[in-house]
DNA sequence: CAATTTTTTGACCACACGGTCAAAGAATAC
DNA sequence: GTATTCTTTGACCGTGTGGTCAAAAAATTG
């Protein structure tokens, strides 16, 4: 019988490229037409396909969305990672801003999604989004054998919300100089920790 | 007939009294459950009468939503308004920011409503949303007899970012000291204003 | 009181949504 | 070749959506 799939069982090659065309297709969508446009009929439609097969690679709708979303996060927090662990403990903060704009600013689709879901109900991953910007903080002080200094959560926050708002303007204008943004920023955040 | 009402007529008591007890029953849903759950019959429900009666005082569902976000910032602009004109123009961007903060902690339904919608699809209206802020800067700036500085766009871009993700944070945590990191906020805004 | 206007109801419509499923079609195995 | 498994289709279902409208109920007017 045609039976879904179970959620551990190897995958087979078609079908492995089959989910991976969806993910992108989705995020596409997503990126171009908001989440609300992320229905399964356009997902579908967009990948040349019915509803029925998407159903049949996916659990729902919502795991659609989810792979994509996971395979977005994947993507940057890679990037954005091995930027941070190439930069000396005092320079990783101004790293994760450097690489976080950079990256957001060359992957618009992404930027378009990471932003959507940021913002899309409930969110309840909001504390872990600004979690390692807030750890790299304390590290970065420690590292100069400075005391704890400004509130590395309040920093965090900060940071993060201006982040969001340059990678926004971008997205908006793509004329912007983000770049040059993120380097004020960096400046005003290792002025506010090292002070 | 029972004609829909035309924009221009002068509004009947009991009609203004409606209307107002729909925005803010609207508001209140956007605000505990999402733009989403702002429907027609959610909002009716809510308000105690059916659906055919909210579209006898509105013209549509985003009539009463459009509503209910003006109202919201309607008050959000007079309060913070009120407050920069008090301050002296450089200590304006510090007002702002200030009672940004202040009036959003205070009033946590308008906070949930403004980023609500500040999020949902299309807002063209980005570049309004910072503008007032980028004046106050350039104003600041200008009454201390220094040179344009470090660009306003991108200060004011900075600094909306970061006033949003503190509410947002305080809005979930409500232990947050949001005061103090408006505080943190305005230093570190001041510092690279005034460099 | 009756006449008129304002407001509300509740049934109804068309549509898009997520999801199910038997049957048909393709691959693959033997 | 046949048998078996994997994949896709397309019709169908239930639900929620925004919106319309004639008729009834309230309120107001004279």
């Amino acid at each position: 019988m045609a039976g879904r799939r179970t959620e551990d069982r190897r995958l087979s090659f078609i079908e492995q490229a089959r989910r991976d065309q969806l993910v992108e297709t989705t995020i596409g969508l997503v990126a171009e037409h908001g989440y609300a446009a992320a229905s399964l009929a356009r997902i579908a439609q967009a990948a040349g396909i019915t509803k029925g097969a998407v159903l049949y690679h996916f659990a729902s709708k919502d795991a659609v969305v989810a792979a994509a979303h996971a395979h977005v996060l994947d993507a940057l927090v890679a990037d954005v990672g091995a930027a941070v662990d190439a930069a000396p403990p005092d320079q990783a903060p101004a790293a994760y801003t450097r690489r976080m704009v950079g990256y957001l600013t060359e992957n618009p689709h992404h930027a378009r999604m990471v932003i959507e879901a940021m913002t899309a109900d409930g969110r309840p991953d909001a504390e872990a989004r600004r979690e390692p910007l807030a750890a790299l903080l304390r590290r970065a002080r420690g590292s100069r054998g400075l005391p704890p200094g400004p509130d590395p959560r309040t920093l965090a926050l900060i940071t993060g919300g201006a982040i969001d708002a340059i990678v926004t303007e971008r997205l908006r204008d793509p004329g912007y100089d983000a770049r040059t943004a993120a380097e004020a920023l960096v400046t005003m955040l290792e002025t506010a920790l090292f002070a």
